[in-house]
DNA sequence: GCCAACGTTGGC
DNA sequence: GCCAACGTTGGC
């Protein structure tokens, strides 16, 4: 099966791309959206991740990561007291699910918003065309011309 | 900090 | 099943 391409949000402030770099690894937990969680359920390990800085100026996507684990349940659905404690979700019929990812490149230079839809090339991304979506399927082409303008 | 766009909830 | 009300996201 062919390598399939995505691209997720985090609040720079929240969890950023260096905050990945430290980790290394991170469970992608708290996404509460059926759609999001959906396209997580597709990944597959070695899927590539273009991550992205929400609630920046501008925002961005500022490097890459890679998934390592497929998706599982989201344990803090289940864990009373977490902000992301769902008392509906059923633990023999889990509600969200998530997936692992690794860090694996920190951009040298950040690829903007308005550059992503000054490019007539990535006029269709989900990014512009759906901004509130926060795990997002990118096109192999949408992928590699991000990167380029990335690497200049 | 504001608010438009979108998703979810719940009354009917 | 519709849709108004509400909450959240995220660009600006």
């Amino acid at each position: 099966m062919a390598k399939n391409y995505w691209l997720m949000k985090s609040e720079a402030d929240v969890y950023s791309i260096d905050d990945l770099e430290r980790d290394g690894r991170t469970m992608w937990d708290g996404v509460r959206n059926y759609q999001a969680r959906n396209n997580m359920r597709k990944m597959r390990e070695g899927d590539l991740v273009l991550y992205y800085h929400s609630r920046q100026t501008p925002s961005a996507v500022t490097g890459i990561a890679k998934v390592v684990r497929e998706s599982y349940p989201d344990p803090t659905q289940f864990d009373r007291g977490n902000k992301y404690f769902d008392e509906k979700s059923d633990p023999d019929d889990p509600r969200w699910w998530l997936v692992d990812v690794e860090f694996v490149e920190k951009l040298d230079r950040q690829v903007g918003l308005p550059d992503i839809k000054a490019n007539p090339d990535l006029s269709e991304m989900v990014l512009v065309r759906n901004s509130r979506l926060s795990v997002q399927p990118v096109e192999k082409a949408e992928y590699d011309a991000v990167l380029a303008m990335a690497r200049g």
